[in-house]
DNA sequence: CTGGAAGTTGGAAACGTTTACAACAAGGCA
DNA sequence: TGCCTTGTTGTAAACGTTTCCAACTTCCAG
């Protein structure tokens, strides 16, 4: 820990004027020989300039917020990752909050933007109450949204279908000889928890497939330890009732991954007895045992757009906000091979 | 969007001098009725405060900034919350930094901590070279190491006995039947490479365990899918050389669950066959199939004690530095159960 | 020799805030 | 009444930078 020099040690050292000495630096005209006394004395004296009188002066922090729920899904992770590469050689730093479940904590995140603290953000928000959408509405910085937001609003953003993931996974089960499928979903309150709900349904009626409401199951968030518990609870109740299940759709990597531990420990084998398939396509998916089938919704390739949307923003900040959305594909894995394998047919 | 005003607007609507303006909206002296004028043309032009400027005036950002090498490791985002937990409630932002495996970018991290960007850092570094110490040496800005440094330094700092962990599992191992064990390092060039390194040699000493070259690999970095390649490596090479194993201890939970992957695609039990054991004690660890047995390196109470470490030093800027040490424990999962189980005997 | 162009320089303002200081009013006490 | 205390207010300086503007030098063409 030193004392940082400024500005005025550096020119007076150099014997000439501040706004020489800032010129000299910045690369604006000045002869030669300032260049280099300035330089030098800069260099003496360990001088570097500071970003907060420099923000001050020239407007415009170069940091970017990316706020999510749960840095501790590898979705956001990769997100983060794609954001990170995309603002990261412009000179931007990002600034990555991890809000939580609690909606003052957002609330204030979004609001601590008026302040100046960042110049733009990206959110991906799993619930979306009135007030946040109001608060990313009047932020002062540019907003890029990942995610839904129930009602259109003049905002950046970038979605991907995720109901049609559910059915797409549910296709494929159905495909590979599963007729009775469970559904493991995150919390009903959140939007990607209504949007798969929907997908399962619609996709359970289109393939005309039985199931009562003790198929469905809503774990507390969309962890592994959730995805266990709401397994294990989704077991016993079938169990209980009589109705055999041979699949189980989960509503991401992480409850999936849960959802084969509760396979497991109820004595089920997977993919014999039952398949599981989970969304996101997280890199859990691969290396778990068995290697997890899922639908991958492109996090990376959604944080790059998000990305790409902002910096457009800021160029043009007065351009009609956009609408991405990318497509889910699904990635089949060991975790959804057929009871009997095909080659025996 | 929308213009932000600032306090000479709120000033002037409220009919006072700017000095006034900004003493009753900080609470200092100011008469009942100046607060009443000026907080309620506060709220009519939406005022906030501009942070920079308030920055430059009071000195001091109310930002922290967290680097660690991949965001993407579970281990990592326990003691983020951790910090976030600690530092939140008082205030100060947490700003995330993955700064990968380019040692230019952490190097260029710390020196942007020079120019104001941040009043603290704490960084876990796993790769320390000569360069990165003197940055943080030279910091402007109080740092806090979680994680070794190799030479001793001047910095606050909060470590855990990461080699006494490695002993921990073997000594496990044995304790459980296991007399053939095998060791997926991460990268040897990195401090919890050789650390753990050195943990699992004198361990295999002290229990005088016959093990070659072959026993050990080191994967390419900390991640289940380096894990994965490593471990069906080591299967291949032992198979070749005709040396059975029965336990393969993990530098982490993530190249264990990699590795429990390329036993069970290698036709191996895990743990009738192998027992494998990882690090880290993540909460992939405790749903993983079958749950892992880990050391847990108490990652959380790191981060909060890194988080206090780094608050006291902004009370108290001479104190002297200060080193806290934490201590691994064993958390015993299926992984790991004996061959035969002990019930039996 | 003079006028202007081109290039360089320093003074000072600006960004938006907080706060030291002085001025002022009101009130109490001798 | 005069003096001191207490409380409130406005002016102005400060944080460290960038940049407008005017002044200065140098040089060249007329």
């Amino acid at each position: 820990m030193q004392e940082k020099p400024n500005l005025h040690q550096v020119a007076r050292l150099a014997g000439v004027s501040i706004a020489s000495a800032s010129r000299a630096l910045t690369g604006q005209s000045a002869s030669a020989e300032t260049v280099r006394k300035v330089r030098s004395a800069a260099k003496q004296l360990g001088y570097v300039p500071d970003a907060t009188a420099r923000t001050l002066r020239l407007g415009g922090t170069r940091q970017v917020v990316f706020a999510v729920d749960d840095i501790g899904n590898p979705n956001y992770v990769a997100m983060l990752r794609a954001i990170e590469h995309e603002l990261g050689h412009r000179g931007i730093r990002l600034s990555v909050s991890s809000t939580g479940r609690e909606m003052k904590q957002t609330l204030d995140l979004v609001r601590s933007l008026n302040v100046g603290v960042a110049d733009g953000l990206i959110i991906s928000p799993i619930r979306v109450t009135p007030q946040l959408r109001r608060a990313l509405e009047e932020c002062v910085v540019p907003v890029v949204v990942i995610g839904s937001l129930d009602k259109e609003v003049a905002i950046d953003r970038v979605r991907v279908n995720s109901t049609k993931a559910v059915e797409m996974a549910v296709a494929h089960l159905v495909e590979t000889g599963r007729r009775h499928i469970a559904f493991i979903n995150g919390p009903l309150d959140t939007n990607p928890g209504a949007a798969r709900q929907l997908g399962f349904e619609t996709a359970a009626s289109h393939h005309a497939l039985s199931y009562s409401s003790g198929h469905m199951i809503c774990a507390d968030d969309f962890t592994a330890a959730a995805g266990l518990a709401a397994g294990n609870k989704l077991i016993k109740n079938l169990k209980g009732a009589g109705e055999p299940i041979d699949a189980i759709v989960a509503a991401n990597d992480l409850i999936g991954v849960g959802a084969i531990s509760a396979c497991v420990g109820a004595g089920l084998q997977v993919p014999t007895d039952v398949a599981v398939t989970g969304i996101d396509d997280t890199e859990i998916a691969a290396v778990f045992n068995p290697p997890l089938t899922s639908v991958s919704l492109r996090a990376a390739k959604r944080g790059r757009q998000a990305a790409q949307l902002l910096l457009k923003r800021f160029e043009e900040p007065f351009r009609d906000p956009e609408l991405l959305t990318v497509d889910p594909v699904l990635k089949v894995r060991a975790s959804t091979l057929p009871p009997q394998p095909e080659g025996t047919y």
